[in-house]
DNA sequence: GCTGAAATTCTGGAGTG
DNA sequence: CACTCCAGAATTTCAGC
């Protein structure tokens, strides 16, 4: 990577493990001053090395109940594909998509207050986002966790 | 959920997708005081409906260049099993860690350097932490990330 | 990347409804 | 009892070096 050093990545590291730290204890751990880490951090932003900022929630203290992944086999897989992933990530109740390898190339994350909109929002992406082209969807709910955006939960 | 109103709620959404706003535009946008927003802030993350915050990572710039996601099933999977997972939550590559519905009851995602750290990493999870209790583990490498912990990309 | 000063934000206590 | 107000502390921010 150009124009990364090994404070970048440290800088980096902690930020995705506590994002809420401020400039002046981020400096401290990586013996920059907090003007030099806000200025590495502005390039790090603008180099798209970090993409954006998160706080890890208990999705039940917002009534979601319910929380699944939806992994999605397509007849066909190309670039079209794309324009429709950018329009369900944009949905608020999805919190990751992603395209990887295997039989069912999509996986979705998204969360619901109960099971009925889980149906509703797999009839949606037949019905709205995928028609014809979705031959398969498998749907499984999240029983547990125990570690989530690299933060270790319990 | 007891002791939480709307305002707690609109907190938590705001974070969710803006980890590192600060009390004032937070106190802005729900109509209250930095001070007041810090105490339910505190409250929050008392409660355990705040876990932590993180900042969503392209790992490319970690050279973290391989991110698999393991599904795993277990021959059997009784509560001796929290352990183990817990023990797995706890390892630097490890970005998340679910127990889910379905065959494969448990889903890691972990980044890696290359994909031999991956085939060791697959080895690992039989050999050191379920045994023969691991009857069938399915690998599968992210290639496109549109969204990931509630933070749009591209 | 550091320094130092100014602006902003954070923080804790006292006061109000 | 949660909120606001306010003053002191800490942090952030930006200039110049």
């Amino acid at each position: 990577m150009p124009g990364i050093d090994e404070k970048d990545r440290e800088i980096i590291r902690i930020l995705r493990e506590n994002g809420r730290i401020t400039l002046t204890e981020l400096g401290k751990r990586v013996k920059l001053s907090p003007a030099s880490v806000k200025n590495r951090l502005e390039k790090l932003e603008k180099l798209g090395a970090i993409k954006g900022y998160s706080a890890v929630i208990d999705p039940a203290f917002l009534d979601e109940f319910v929380q699944a992944f939806f992994e999605i086999r397509l007849a066909i897989d190309d670039g079209s594909v794309d324009a429709i992933l950018s329009r369900i990530a944009k949905l608020d109740n999805v919190c990751a998509v992603y395209r990887r390898s295997g039989e069912n190339q999509i996986l979705i994350q998204a969360n619901f207050h109960n099971t009925d909109e889980v149906k509703d929002f797999a009839g949606l992406l037949k019905r709205k986002y995928f028609g014809k082209n979705l031959e398969r969807i498998k749907i499984t709910l999240i029983i547990d966790t125990f570690k989530e955006n690299w933060v270790t939960l319990g």
